[in-house]
DNA sequence: TACTATACCTTGCGCCGCTATGTATTGCAA
DNA sequence: TTGCAATACATAGCGGCGCAAGGTATAGTA
């Protein structure tokens, strides 16, 4: 699936995070599980993904490490520091936020939206408009 | 609670255009509405929004319309497209597919997570990395 | 020998939120 | 009647970031 590049910007950091607290990784192997979790639908080139992780090292919230794997390569291993950890209860706590009033909405137009994208003609609202 | 620009980027085109699926409604409104979706968790500023609703008209998601309110305010109706509708079906489908690479994440680590944010000493986890 | 997967990295473009600022009107309270 | 808050719209400049494209290098395999 295509991903807008706004959510994209907003879900890599927590997504990273969260990866990383599950136990230290590297670049690819990041790729993979974002690839893993999300049963394909979210793909993350490597491009974007490396200026993610010197952004979180900037800031702190993660610590990388140069390791050789048995395989003889060269890996930059990546760990969650305490505040990474605290960063990502906070942007738990914003993403369920706004998750939350998505659902609300989403939640009261559930049919309605469904027969819309079916092709069926949308009930006409104009008339008097909401006086929110 | 303060949103990161990232979240706020990501959440504006889909809730503007859930909530003009609801019914027309002008930028004061739609500012009302956010804060009352969400509880008053998200606040945004009109400074925002205008730029918003500006770039979706733009991109035939919505129309504006010129009206004089009850009050004899000047206000500028926005109304969804069917284009807008088909596009607010899409940033749904995306939005659910991260939401559901989170939760798949965060489920796995609640308990954890909880007990850490509480001030718990971290299990160590550096030794051997995983192999991913 | 050549190709694929692994593994890291950077540059430049373009977009967009955000702060600050501006204008104007209505309604209420001092 | 004066002043402030809420309503209602708008724009400019700055800084940040995704992303495509391009680059380097190694290991394993056909």
């Amino acid at each position: 699936m295509e991903l807008s590049k706004d959510l994209v910007a907003a879900s890599s950091s927590p997504l990273v995070l969260s990866i990383l607290a599950e136990a230290d990784s590297y670049g690819y192997a990041i790729l993979r599980r974002v690839r893993e979790l999300s049963d394909g639908q979210i793909e993350w080139t490597d491009g974007m993904l490396y200026p993610v992780l010197h952004r979180l090292e900037r800031l702190g919230h993660i610590e990388a490490r140069w390791e050789v794997a048995e395989t003889g390569r060269q890996r930059k291993y990546y760990r969650l520091t305490d505040d990474g950890r605290r960063q990502m209860a906070e942007e738990q706590r914003q993403w369920q936020a706004v998750d939350a009033a998505l659902r609300g909405i989403w939640g009261a137009q559930i049919a309605p939206t469904l027969a819309r994208t079916l092709g069926e003609p949308a009930p006409t609202r104009h008339g008097r408009p909401s006086l929110a």
